[in-house]
DNA sequence: GCTATTATATGACCATCATCATACACAGCA
DNA sequence: TGCTGTGTATGATGATGGTCATATAATAGC
């Protein structure tokens, strides 16, 4: 090797955070090649001793993104207790924050409905981290012994990543704060959640 | 005139439509104008007779199906009970044939995530649309006794959105199955809608 | 310092797309 | 049966974007 050993890699890394941000906020279909190589200081040219399509790196981005919301998922609610840790990654889902950061958070809220239209692989990807963040909710449902903690998973990941995809929806400041709101309020009580007052 | 006096009404009409089924099916991002066209039968050329940008067309469209969602929304509870219409209307949204049909069925599980990246025009009317969905929901909820009705309609249709979203992004059928039947029972029990057996 | 080799840059190709100018076709009227 | 004006088609333009061939720049080992 000429470059530094871990140069390309380096690289790599870089373009898969680039483009896990730019397809969060911009669509996996609006999100250019050159764009994602411009952000990581390189030109278009290069991309493809990296990737071998526009189509795998969206893949390899999905991916990317996943890793860090699981990452963020476990972080929430490692050392706390299994109520505090749940109410905890419910209050970071369901926050102004996590609403305004169209780059990062969530990708699951990013891309669901982009999905459909995506190729195979980039598919197979998401519905795997979505598998994966439903088993990190569903453990942490049982610990809390809840009998049917899987089908209560999906139900409450579903509640989450609708609300917080309405409340980016709506346009009206009051209403999206509100719509959160709601959704924390009815989940906090249904899983019994109250913070011991 | 010197076309019949309804010719380009009807086009227009039959473009809405095209394109409200296209954009649900391809997002607003890979439907091409000329695609459209296409679908109404004509070629590319005439469509700023009837838009003035495609930006305009995709607003437009994007009221064309909310029209159509509130018809059905509407349709599922009419001459019903409150509880049996909610019901049903549950059942309808959380339903395989909702989930397999990707063209027409809810705007808001079909375009959710392409919304935020929409431009101003498009986001309004998709939000005031959403709110109507909620007011609707919220309506049956108050004849339902509900309390904090607006509140609880909110929930109610991020889990709906939510749910169905999953169920499409899911590509192992059988858990996208249990998705929607996990929402939907998860729904059903939480508003008391229990089929009286 | 020279050279071989690897990472990135330049520049081009082709396809797709929104937009628009202009030409054509249709039907009601004289 | 021509005339007229409205609705649609043809075709062009400029922009953007994915892809790739080829050229250049960078450095580790001799």
């Amino acid at each position: 090797m000429r470059y530094d050993a871990e140069h390309k890699q380096n690289t790599h890394k870089k373009l898969l955070k680039a483009a896990a941000d730019a397809i969060r906020a911009e669509g996996p279909h609006r999100v250019g090649v050159a764009g994602v190589m411009a952000k990581a200081g390189l030109t278009h040219g290069g991309f493809y001793a990296h990737f071998a399509s526009k189509d795998e790196l969206v893949s390899a981005a999905i991916g990317q993104m996943f890793e860090e919301s699981h990452a963020r998922a476990m972080r929430e609610m490692l050392d706390r207790d299994p109520a505090e840790g749940l109410r905890a990654y419910i209050r970071f889902y369901l926050s102004r924050a996590h609403r305004d950061a169209k780059d990062v958070g969530c990708p699951v809220a990013s891309l669901i409905s982009d999905l459909p239209r995506l190729e195979t692989a980039a598919r197979e990807r998401f519905a795997e981290g979505a598998r994966q963040l439903t088993l990190i909710l569903a453990e942490q449902l049982r610990k809390l012994g809840h009998a049917d903690a899987d089908a209560q998973a999906d139900s409450l990941l579903a509640e989450l990543v609708g609300a917080l995809s309405m409340a980016r929806a709506e346009t009206d400041p009051k209403r999206s704060d509100a719509i959160i709101l709601h959704s924390r309020q009815s989940l906090t009580r249904r899983f019994q959640l109250e913070s011991p007052a």
